[in-house]
DNA sequence: TAGGAATAGTCAGATTCTTGAGTATCATGG
DNA sequence: CCATGATACTCAAGAATCTGACTATTCCTA
């Protein structure tokens, strides 16, 4: 039960759709919390039902009309109360690495295909991640942003998604060479 | 579907009852694939009945009896398919860094709090996974060990959950520390 | 000698997540 | 002028996952 929480932190900045948080949620939040738009709307329904969102009707002319979600102040205090109490240990779940982890008894050439896949993959979202984060900090350097930056939580975070991508990137490439070495050598 | 997969492979190497399984996960698989024991003793009995692993009763003196799994060609067969086909996005899920997204909506001592309780999980881990390396490669050095070991896949996710500790250790420490500085500057 | 931890599981129920389809409007390109 | 894609959502069925309790035996420790 903690999809609500990952979606009163996404809105904390903006007051969103459903669609557009669907959105957003790819390009921000995504990186520690992945959910379908599915789960968003029915989310977003329950979190207004509890009354920690507030919703309102926006008439559109060019476009069908939507609804904007905001965090109430019980929706604020409710975060308050989740960062307050011990958070779970984080989880992953990787379809490559399970073939990684059986590399060695199954055909590797799709799996290094997968590899090198995974690696471009990466290679976009780091850059993803670098443009966004010189967009947070507007002109600033670092440091001086980090220092005196009044929102700073989706740097941090996105700052881990980069960190998380570069390292897995790093792993793609190696894992890619030595099985691509050991395929040279190895009978197939 | 994949829990199967991520079953499948941790059977490669040994023969191993629910109960094995689900502490060997824990030190292993676990990296990259989250389950709980029961999720593990269903899955089994579902590969059995798809006769994709083999179990068999031992029957023991000093303990309950037990049941033992391996993989049939079967479920190597099916391990290959997977392998083949096209890996599904990994996925992270991290009450943590939803705490970091709103830390600056929000009390941030039990944030910074947390933030070093899991860097010192991530020590640990990284501790555990650097002595695994070395069991696994008995004595050879890495550069040998991986050119012609013969069972490499282990080695090289429990790469991959090192490489993953040590990215999330250090986001860990950094954001703490900038958290913490903040705290000074700004009023509570 | 009682109590707790480890071994080795099982079961039911609730919640969450995924799959897949469906509705409706407007803008854009060929 | 028709197809495609973007905006903006909704619904339902089924699979997967999580919570929490429950059974039984044996070993070790205080």
């Amino acid at each position: 039960m903690a999809l609500r929480h990952a979606v009163l932190a996404a809105l904390l900045d903006e007051e969103l759709s459903g669609y557009q948080l669907a959105k957003s949620f790819d390009l921000g939040v995504a990186n520690f919390w992945h959910a379908l738009p599915q789960q968003l709307y029915a989310e977003l329904a329950k979190l207004e039902a509890d009354g920690l969102v507030a919703g309102r009707e926006v008439v559109q002319e060019s476009r069908p009309n939507k609804r904007l979600f905001k965090v109430t102040d019980e929706g604020l205090a409710e975060l308050e109360r989740f960062a307050a109490a011990s958070a779970k240990p984080s989880m992953l779940r990787d379809d490559l690495a399970v073939k990684v982890q059986s590399s060695d008894l199954v055909d590797t050439a799709p799996v290094i295909a997968q590899l090198r896949e995974r690696a471009e993959f990466a290679r976009a979202k780091i850059e993803l991640f670098e443009s966004l984060l010189l967009k947070f900090r507007r002109g600033l350097g670092e440091e001086e942003f980090l220092q005196g930056g009044e929102r700073i939580g989706p740097y941090l975070t996105c700052l881990g998604g980069l960190v998380f991508e570069q390292g897995y990137l790093e792993w793609c490439e190696r894992i890619a060479g030595i099985l691509e070495a050991r395929k040279g050598g190895v009978a197939v």
